[in-house]
DNA sequence: CCTGTTCTTAAAGTTTACTCTAAGTCAAGA
DNA sequence: TCTTGACTTAGAGTAAACTTTAAGAACAGG
């Protein structure tokens, strides 16, 4: 069992965040204690890790959630999840097949600049001397 | 020499947007016909693709702005603008090695999904003689 | 000459994902 | 008991990057 602080300090996100989270719905309702208090489980940790996952790799809040709703609806949405993961692994592998073409180009300029530097570098001592 | 619909079309920048970037200084002032309109040039594009680059790999336009300034000011700048890139680069790589990650996650997940639905369907299809 | 494109300024609106505030109550651990 | 920490609702604020609107004037190609 872990107090909202635990969880924040695990995940990064903030006590307000995972509040937040949890009212729009990426989060499926936590437990709570005889007082009121959330009580996130390890299961809880691991949904949080892949609602963290698919965030960061560009999901919106909007799709997470539903994800998150088709997952408590039970087994007869398991087509639907697939595909929705399906896509969104498509998604990601597009999207970083794209990113890899403009490293390249930002690597090329690199060493396009770092040359032109040393040009320069070298023409300002001499004219020092 | 293009007109503003041509370099639209050319980057899938609106033309809105092309003014709205040459104003927040984005792009170095466009040459203009004898009647204002703006003209671009080959030149132009390349620049607008290395602008192009350096926002899809998640620069921010206020650090695009204060690159292509320094560009326009000069050699003597050209030492922050290699600083500038690298740092840059260093930062997509990072994120793509991040992205892996997150993408081996969502792989796995795909095909732990996949097993229980295959498991789902073939129950289904029992039940169903 | 007509039609479609482009120009201007200035400001309001949109979307996403938070982030914070207020104001007051309640719970948990030393 | 005292002091953190947690809870609530509701709404305002923030930041980035556009996007749209309005309204009128000027330009360019057939």
């Amino acid at each position: 069992m872990y107090s909202i602080q635990d969880v924040s300090r695990k995940t990064g996100l903030t006590a307000h965040t995972l509040r937040y989270y949890e009212k729009e719905g990426l989060i499926p309702s936590i437990e709570r204690s005889q007082g009121g208090i959330r009580q996130y489980t390890d299961e809880d940790l691991e949904a949080l890790g892949l609602i963290c996952c698919l965030k960061n790799t560009g999901m919106s809040l909007q799709e997470i959630a539903r994800f998150v709703q088709l997952t408590q609806a039970g087994e007869h949405t398991l087509r639907e999840r697939v595909n929705m993961l399906t896509e969104h692994r498509e998604n990601v592998i597009a999207r970083m097949a794209e990113m890899q073409k403009y490293l390249d180009k930002v690597t090329w300029k690199v060493n396009y600049f770092s040359r032109k530097l040393e040009e320069y570098e070298s023409r300002e001592a001499k004219e020092a001397k």
